[in-house]
RNA sequence: GGGCCGGUAGCUCAGCUGGUAGAGCAACGGACUUUUAAUCCGUAGGUCGAGGGUUCGAGCCCCUCCCGGCUCACCA
């Protein structure tokens, strides 16, 4: 992109030439504006009604900001739309308002993508738009790269806005999601719903008590999820570092050092493949009360959840690609075995394992070479029951070989007091009573560090540091995970996890243009 | 990693059994003082993802690679 510009970056460059010639500053300092667009617009509706215009049917000046969306040039006059962050706001130029040089200027040097600042009196057009008669107009920044910008027009009969050409090309939308992001305001909507969402999880977590925390993302032993971490180093320490996969075992430690309920809201990094719903860095919300089991936890997300849509959406029914989903409380509760013995038409307690394989081979579930009882029961479970899981669903007590960090179910040693949360299809939530004993504990550890020596690259490390913890005293605690960006995906109909991660992941692209 | 689909002008796309690349929008010049995808006349704009091969000739056929989407696997 060095030499060869094309044909439109070009006489961009050249028009900032003759802004030199003309005095005019390409790129200003600040504006002042009085209104956003969308106040402008209610401004002259207020007026409208109140009957205060003047004669010609004009209303108060104001001055509004932003950047030019449409340009309809018609020789001593012209129209174009500015949007901001509030919306659009059509504004008119004319020559015998503008004087000759500003129009001219207008037509000469402007070009879509321009940021303007516009001042004028608002009217009405003969269309009955709601315009800015521009009596000043000011170029805030001159874009000298051609934004995608489609043309849009509202369907007659139905009023849908329907755009034409635009930004289709999804690699190019995630690679440059500025440019995303400047021409669909749609996609600026969902990311202010993700916004709306984290802030009424802090709202509840503070009402409720809790203690927002920060722990740490460089970790000299990973745990807390069943993940391959990423590796990085620190010089000067001369050792590796694992970014962090989980918050828990910090936060637990934390609940050991006398804070009764704490929550994060932060990064975690899985070194895992990349599709629909994983992003190698996503965003959790754990959290962990003192005192609580796992049943006390299963209201707390029930609550958690109804807050969040009440203030993100003001809805409990929600559209998830297609699916109506109604988030009302209570959520159905199902034990993990109940729902597996009705999906398989047999008690998978009292099947042996070798049953359980052959099951899993005839639903063709691969990777079963190193799968034991529990991985088994879990892959039967995620095939059978979870993608009928479209309510919100606890399913509750898992088997013991998968939750290395749960307490043992108190009526069922072989389970765990654990649930997890399923909508549409899609793990929401885990959680469990947390482990507590230390000598327990550190068994688990060990079966885990048996699992690695059989080959699986996810299990625990033993994390001495976390058991001396323990061993000071965890009082009972119940924990939580929600994945902020599943979240997000079931709250804007978001089929990608892309589509609601800014700046998703993707391989480098060539240099260049 | 496997399978399928795709990458052509700034954007959205077309391009036949291989014959030297097109449209709309955007841009540029002109007309037009209330337009709504404004309209009308004219002009310019391309390393057809990259590299190699076959051929008199490749956007099109073959091989390798890069990037993306979907999907399966992996991933609670």
């Amino acid at each position: 992109m060095t030499e060869d510009l094309n044909q439109v970056m070009r006489t961009r460059r050249e028009k900032l030439e003759l802004m030199e010639d003309r005095g005019i500053r390409p790129f200003a300092y600040r504006y002042s504006r009085t209104h956003q667009a969308v106040e402008a617009v209610e401004l002259f509706r207020q007026e409208e009604s109140a009957g205060t215009l003047d004669a010609e049917g004009h209303g108060s000046p104001v001055s509004v900001a932003g950047r030019l969306m449409s340009f309809r040039g018609h020789g001593k006059s012209a129209f174009g739309h500015l949007e901001d962050a509030s919306g659009t706001i059509q504004v008119y130029f004319r020559r015998d308002l503008l004087g000759q040089e500003s129009f001219q200027n207008v037509l000469d040097l402007v070009d879509l993508g321009d940021w303007l600042g516009v001042e004028g009196e608002l009217f009405r057009t003969r269309t009955g738009e709601v315009t800015v008669r521009a009596s000043t107009w000011e170029l805030l920044s001159k874009s000298l790269r051609p934004l995608p910008i489609g043309k849009t027009e509202t369907d007659p009969e139905t009023g849908e806005r329907i755009t034409h050409s635009g930004f289709g090309d999804i690699e190019a939308r995630y690679r440059r999601r500025y440019a995303d992001l400047a021409v669909h305001p749609e996609v600026r909507e969902v990311f202010k719903t993700r916004s709306r969402i984290v802030t009424a999880i802090r709202e509840f977590m503070d009402d409720e008590g809790f203690l927002e925390v920060e722990t740490p993302v460089l970790q000299p032993v990973y745990g807390g999820a069943a993940a391959r971490p990423f590796l990085t180093r620190h010089n000067t320490l001369h050792r590796t570092l694992f970014l962090r996969i989980a918050d828990e075992l910090y936060l637990k430690r934390l609940i050991v050092g006398g804070f009764e309920k704490v929550y994060e809201i932060g990064k975690d990094f899985r070194n895992e493949g990349i599709d629909r719903v994983h992003n190698p860095e996503f965003t959790m919300l754990e959290f962990y009360q003192a005192f609580a089991d796992y049943q006390d936890m299963m209201d707390q997300v029930e609550r958690l959840l109804v807050h969040v849509v009440d203030r993100a959406l003001g809805t409990r029914t929600l559209t998830y690609q297609g699916a109506e989903i109604r988030v009302e409380p209570p959520f159905r509760r199902i034990r993990l075995l109940e729902a597996l013995e009705d999906a398989m038409d047999m008690d998978p307690l009292r099947a042996t394992e070798e049953e359980l394989k052959e099951r899993a081979y005839r639903l063709r579930l691969p990777d079963l070479e190193v799968a034991g009882r529990g991985k088994l029961l879990d892959k039967l479970f995620e095939a059978l029951v979870q993608p009928a899981l479209q309510q919100p669903t606890f399913i509750l007590d898992y088997p013991r070989e998968l939750s290395p960090l749960a307490k043992l179910h108190r009526s069922n040693p072989s389970l765990t007091e654990r649930f997890e949360l399923f909508v549409a299809g899609q793990e929401l939530a885990n959680a469990f009573s947390e482990l507590n004993d230390p000598m327990d504990q550190r068994r688990r550890f060990e079966e885990q560090a048996g699992l690695r020596a059989r080959g699986d690259e996810e299990a625990h490390q033993v994390d001495e540091d976390y058991i001396r913890a323990l061993e000071y005293g965890l009082p009972p605690t119940g924990g939580v995970g929600i994945g902020l960006d599943r979240l997000t995906m079931l709250l804007t109909d978001q089929a990608s996890i892309r589509d609601v991660i800014l700046f998703p992941i993707l391989r480098t692209e060539e240099q260049g243009q």
